[in-house]
DNA sequence: TTTAGTGCAAACACTTTGCAAAGTA
DNA sequence: TACTTTGCAAAGTGTTTGCACTAAA
């Protein structure tokens, strides 16, 4: 079913091109990138393809269930493959690494949100903020509380 | 301590102006508010006050420690007080609608997340994505699959 | 008086849109 | 051929910056 995407594209009225595929293509290699990312990848191979062909690729893949896409921090979003093993995303505030954690990690928290507040979590979504294990090795816990 | 603050700016050398007071007025009455709608609030009182004024008075305020501000999605940030209780955003991918819950809904995910990846979570910054309790009767699952 | 802060306008980063030309089915 | 998709360029958001002027200390 590596090519079953095609298919799903055709039934459903749309068509494919090969600006789609190799954005496709750039999405699963580079595993998580930004749309721009992604528009460099795709240039490597067809370098007139515009960044608003590929804007409008990724929400057509998107729609059809194909990539998902997340925030990791203020810039632009992050697209990966919806067929990927979902994970979650620890962004370090201070040094901007990202990690990433199987779902099982945050098993809890989605069945506490469920039974708690009825709320249906997506975790592909979901991205967590904070301090990695390095930083805080460097700089051990001082709060943004006044510092002298 | 209601004032403190003003005393936590001289001290560092910066400057008590109306343009600060008025930003941090507006983000403690507001909640949580995205920049332009804490202009919009501020020039109720001083109507001359530009959007970068309030986009330097946010950045000294969070740095400052007594504002931090969380992405409730794709658009702008959200602006809240550091002192406000912390809480977590669910929001809601469909109606868009913003939950408040709690930091005890996640302290088993912050716990699982320090204990088995060292990462030290920043909870007043988390926001969860997914479908909120009345989506879900209006729309049971449904996934991204192929519709018909 | 001295130095930081503000308003203004221009520059930026990221994304979306209109439209004619090109390409898929 | 018929209708979707693309490239291009321009317009849109949201945010930042340079600089002369204003104001806090």
């Amino acid at each position: 079913m590596t090519q079953a995407w095609d298919k799903t594209l055709r039934a459903r009225g749309y068509r494919v091109t090969p600006q789609r595929q190799l954005v496709l293509a750039a999405v699963t290699k580079l595993e998580h990138a930004t749309p721009e990312e992604i528009w460099a990848d795709v240039q490597q191979t067809a370098s007139g393809v515009n960044i608003s062909t590929i804007y409008r690729a990724l929400e057509l893949l998107e729609q059809l269930g194909l990539v998902t896409h997340t925030h990791l921090g203020h810039g632009a979003p992050s697209y990966h493959l919806a067929a990927d093993a979902e994970h979650v995303h620890l962004v370090c505030s201070e040094c901007g690494r990202i990690t990433e954690v199987p779902p099982e990690a945050v098993a809890p928290l989605v069945s506490a949100l469920e039974r708690n507040h009825g709320f249906q979590t997506d975790v592909g979504h979901l991205t967590v903020f904070g301090r990695c294990e390095s930083c805080q090795a460097d700089a051990p816990a001082s709060g943004p509380g006044p510092t002298a």
